[in-house]
RNA sequence: GCGCCCGUAGCUCAGUUGGAUAGAGCACCGGCCUUCUAAGCCGGUGGUCGCAGGUUCGACUCCUGCCGGGCGCGCCA
């Protein structure tokens, strides 16, 4: 049976070679018709489409490979060939070595690439609104958008991160207010607070700082603040009256004044935000701010030239974007009919504004309660004349707590959600972000408490780490045995076990796994990757001892274990997780 | 009602863009420490890939329709 496939292989090979070098025909359909005529078409039509699409993607190497192949009838077994997808001519001999030969000289660079050529995307993530510390969601979001900027920049593209500050509109200010007033209360002053203010203990120290900072200047009568709400109010008795207590505010400080408790208590949002980030690994080019934007006209601008597309109409006093000419399902309002621009406004112009500072591609992490968003803002990036594709999102879908088997409900403005900074101080930031990254970004995340903390064989994270601490060791004993690492002395023709050949194997994917995971914008692709290179090394540990006497064999064992190592660090290091020497 | 995401082993999830007998981890059962870290290794149990059609030489993957779960559908931000 086995010689039977083989022989059909052999002749599936033979008859593309010809097509391949010619470059005349398209190979998969010279092989697919012949298969048709055999007894087991299937299996080698399966072979000859593997081929063809090697072939597409590069046909000369493909027949130098397939030519080179052939007489040696014992690599190329059908299994083989199909078990490693035929594209990994890995499996003959030189090129096998040498994508080992590849990891040690090559140290941390192994695995980069140029396939980015430089192209220039920005990365926007996390964006959490400046109201609070930031949640377990965003976290997420910031372990993603991190590591995916990093496999961008691994795979030789420009990247640019940026985080987008919501300073503008009415959740600042009601940040605002809700501070104010617990100013109002360290000034002795007692006013009501609203139900939807955001009333958690992290206002307070804000509070304090402001108290502290201008004594009682912004001290007003509690009854000029707490009157009722102005006639024009919109409806609804909760959004009347943190909206009454808004206005009033501002009539009794004067604009300037209440703009400024808007900055200091954004301000202290951000520093609190920055620092989570920065303890988390989490680095920005730039962090945004809309309300910078919003003065400096841009929106203004970009409402300009989307006029000037033709796609902006007038409906009921407001004036519309025709967002469903573009895929959305209702067109949406850019100007009120009070004559205030909305949040849309500012993305669109925010967006422009990506593109004109020369930003190629525009990639963000949003949450997935945003999905609606999509179309429109892509849309108006394509009114304005940029191509549909320089703008890509991705989603991120539900964080749940779990602690122990049950779930925590979490709730913003209560305040008993469990933040970032909680989450990290528990769990530790490796097992954090690699948690976060454990699973694809479209899948709803289950993040267990106990499980992420556990320092014990149910936590991958340390799975990984330990094959490379593992490898440290190693070399720690060599030493203690009287032994040194010479590269020079290492005969890598002796790795010939099928322990060596899975690790070998494993680590010559490398490469074109980062290239994979950048494209498909999916960093659990290495995670995944890395836990199964761990698993060829710990594998191969406790099959052969590497430390013998054979000089040629043992350096060559430690070249090998050693690139393990390299790779994980390299891989590690793209996930923002440490790789520890000793554990 | 409309849109997006998900449905794969008891549980949590992969599945290389359509390829051979669908894979891991956890859990469960049985083995391996006088030898480089047992945070490890080896073996075993466990599946109608939500259901029904369709396209194809070939479908977990693509198309259509159902069923079930999550999220979103403001002149809010």
């Amino acid at each position: 049976m086995k010689s039977e496939l083989e022989r059909l292989l052999c002749e599936a090979l033979r008859s593309l070679v010809p097509a391949v070098l010619s470059e005349a025909v398209d190979p998969a359909q010279v092989v697919v018709e012949r298969a048709r005529d055999e007894k087991h078409g299937d299996f080698a039509s399966n072979i000859a489409m593997r081929l063809a699409k090697a072939a597409r993607k590069n046909p000369r190497e493909l027949a130098q490979a397939i030519i080179a192949a052939l007489p040696n009838s014992t690599l190329v077994t059908s299994a083989e060939i199909a078990g490693a997808g035929f594209i990994n001519f890995r499996l003959a001999r030189d090129a096998w070595l040498a994508g080992l030969e590849a990891v040690a000289t090559q140290g941390a660079s192994y695995g980069r690439s140029s396939v980015g050529a430089g192209r220039k995307v920005m990365v926007e993530f996390v964006s959490a609104n400046p109201t609070g510390p930031m949640h377990v969601g965003h976290g997420r979001g910031a372990a993603y958008g991190a590591t995916l900027g990093n496999l961008l920049e691994a795979t030789g593209h420009s990247v640019y991160r940026e985080y987008y500050i919501n300073d503008a509109g009415r959740q600042i200010d009601i940040l605002a207010v809700s501070v104010y007033l617990r100013y109002l209360e360290a000034c002795g002053e007692t006013v009501a607070f609203p139900s939807n203010g955001y009333r958690a203990p992290y206002i307070l120290p804000v509070a304090q700082a402001l108290f502290a900072k201008r004594g009682d200047e912004l001290k007003r009568p509690a009854a000029t603040i707490a009157a009722g709400a102005p006639p024009d109010a919109p409806a609804g008795d909760k959004d009347k009256h943190i909206d009454g207590l808004i206005q009033n505010s501002r009539r009794a400080l004067g604009d300037p004044e209440f703009d400024s408790i808007v900055i200091f208590a954004r301000d202290a949002m951000m520093a609190d935000i920055r620092n989570d980030l920065e303890e988390f690994g989490v680095r920005f080019d730039r962090w945004y701010s809309e309300r910078e934007l919003n003065q400096s006209g841009a929106i203004d601008r970009a409402l300009a030239e989307l006029r000037k597309s033709g796609r902006v109409f007038t409906k009921d006093g407001a004036e519309w974007f025709k967002s469903t000419e573009f895929g959305d399902d209702e067109d949406r309002v850019v100007v009120r009919a009070n004559g205030e621009k909305t949040y849309f406004a500012s993305d669109i112009a925010y967006h422009f504004d990506k593109l004109q500072r020369g930003h190629e591609l525009l990639i963000d992490v949003w949450g997935a309660d945003h999905h609606g968003y999509v179309a429109r803002v892509r849309g108006a990036l394509v009114a304005l004349g940029r191509p549909a594709d320089s703008f890509e999102v991705c989603l991120m879908q539900l964080v749940s707590l779990f602690r122990g088997g049950e779930k925590l409900a979490m709730g913003k403005r209560e305040g008993n959600f469990v933040t970032l900074r909680e989450l990290r101080n528990e769990v530790g930031n490796d097992a954090c972000r690699f948690f976060y990254l454990l699973r694809s970004h479209d899948q709803a995340l289950d993040f267990d408490l106990e499980l992420a903390k556990s320092r014990s064989n149910e936590n991958p994270v340390y799975y990984i780490q330990y094959a490379h601490a593992r490898v440290s060791s190693v070399m720690k004993q060599l030493g203690s045995k009287g032994y040194s690492y010479d590269a020079a002395a290492a005969n890598l023709a002796l790795l010939s076990n099928s322990h060596e050949q899975t690790v070998i194997t494993a680590l010559s994917r490398y490469p074109e796994m980062i290239e994979q995971a950048a494209l498909n914008r999916a960093p659990h692709s290495l995670v995944h990757y890395l836990r199964d290179l761990a698993n060829t090394l710990h594998t191969y540990y406790n099959a052969e001892q590497f430390i013998v006497e054979d000089a040629a064999l043992r350096n060559a064992r430690l070249t090998l274990v050693l690139a393990v190592q390299q790779v994980i660090r390299n891989g590690l290091g793209i996930l923002g997780v440490s790789a520890p020497e000793t554990m």
